[in-house]
DNA sequence: TAGGCGTGGAT
DNA sequence: TATCCAAGCCT
């Protein structure tokens, strides 16, 4: 008796391109289909993409495009720059990598983007998939391009059991079975648009899908259970104290991260230890213990909560106004109030000044009124 | 090789 | 509210 699978066509590239002519999507980074693409935006859009909603990367890469229209720009640029405006969208490694990258293309290659996949990956920041996206799709090389989607894809149409990320290889095998010779760049990008919008991870929409028929999930109904996934580690909870040191002026107290590892290189408040063993029920003399100067410290009421990728974290603020003349400590900054927003702030630290100045507001404006 | 590394939106 | 997850890379 025949299997499933042997009673499935296979998959075929042409009616997924078919789709892709008719349903691509438009994007900020996409050429239109008659364009060349241009490698730079190709690649600031790859590493702006990685882990990263289309919807999010969207007003950070127009804005970059913006500030550095090539990469001889980005290269020139001081990397606090980039920091800056790399600030909110996470994984800041990709923004050191990516103001490095620049800088080899310079000197390695002139400043032109190699087209050769193995010459991309020695690139910082450019790994597999994106040595391979940058290939295919700017420069319609033959690479096999695997990421979220197409593992997605695939792993559903021939209804591999074995979980990942084991099965990452091959997946990328079974991808390489049936990518076409023409047209890469395009099988590429119509893999990923099939998996974002069709194929997605939840209630995919199957039947308006072109490779409903050769898929072997949807022919046993439970495509949703693919890709298979190992059970993941739960997130402990660190707990804190973050210091919000005022000026009468305005101007707050910021320091620079350690320039690698956890927001490396961003703008912070002062900040004690993250651990689990914190006890933010301790008394006021406790918490103050940390503190970047002597002040008279007031602890605000609530937390601020924040979810990073393996932990979650409480800060607990703590508050002081010390005199106008009073000098930052080593390693720390005055920052004039109209000039924080334009600092390399990552979320977790704009919700500590919202939370500080949401505490301060009410009775500035009170004063101010009367 | 498995864990470090952000964020915000969807369900 | 809790969980999942989105065009991964680096060590």
């Amino acid at each position: 008796m025949a299997t499933a699978a042997e009673t499935l066509p296979a998959p075929d590239p042409s009616a997924l391109l078919a789709w892709y002519d008719r349903h691509r999507r438009r994007l900020p980074w996409r050429a239109e289909a008659d364009e060349r693409a241009d490698p730079y935006r190709v690649w600031l859009s790859e590493i702006m993409l990685q882990q990263t909603t289309v919807k999010a990367a969207g007003p950070y890469f127009l804005r970059f495009l913006q500030h550095f229209p090539d990469v001889a720009a980005l290269a020139a640029s001081p990397l606090e720059e980039v920091l800056k405006l790399w600030a909110g969208l996470g994984y800041y490694s990709r923004a050191r990598n990516l103001h490095a990258c620049a800088q080899a293309v310079m000197e390695r290659h002139g400043g032109a983007f190699p087209s050769a996949e193995v010459d991309l990956l020695a690139l910082p920041g450019v790994g597999p998939y994106t040595a391979a996206a940058i290939a295919a799709i700017a420069f319609d090389r033959p690479a096999v391009v695997v990421d979220g989607n197409v593992e997605r894809v695939v792993s559903r149409l021939f209804a591999v059991e074995a979980a990942m990320p084991g099965a990452k290889p091959r997946l990328k095998a079974l991808t390489a079975t049936i990518a076409p010779a023409k047209r890469p760049g395009d099988f590429a990008q119509a893999t990923m648009d099939l998996g974002a919008t069709i194929c997605t991870p939840r209630k995919p929409a199957c039947a308006l899908c072109p490779w409903d028929d050769p898929c072997l999930a949807r022919a046993r109904g439970d495509q949703e259970s693919f890709p298979r996934k190992a059970a993941k580690a739960d997130r402990p909870t660190r707990r804190g104290v973050a210091y919000w040191v005022e000026r009468p002026d305005g101007a707050a107290l910021m320091r620079s991260r350690p320039p690698r590892g956890l927001l490396g290189g961003m703008t912070e408040p002062p900040t004690g230890v993250w651990s689990e063993t914190v006890d933010l029920a301790a008394p006021l003399g406790r918490l103050a213990e940390e503190a970047p100067l002597s002040a008279d410290w007031r602890r605000l009421p609530g937390v601020v909560t924040h979810v990073f990728s393996h932990f979650a974290l409480d800060l607990a603020v703590l508050a002081a106004v010390v005199p106008q003349a009073t000098p930052a400590p080593a390693g720390a900054r005055w920052v004039a109030r109209r000039d924080l927003d334009g600092e390399a702030l990552p979320s977790v630290f704009r919700k500590v000044v919202a939370h500080a100045r949401a505490d301060a507001g009410p009775a500035r404006s009170k004063s101010a009124s009367l």
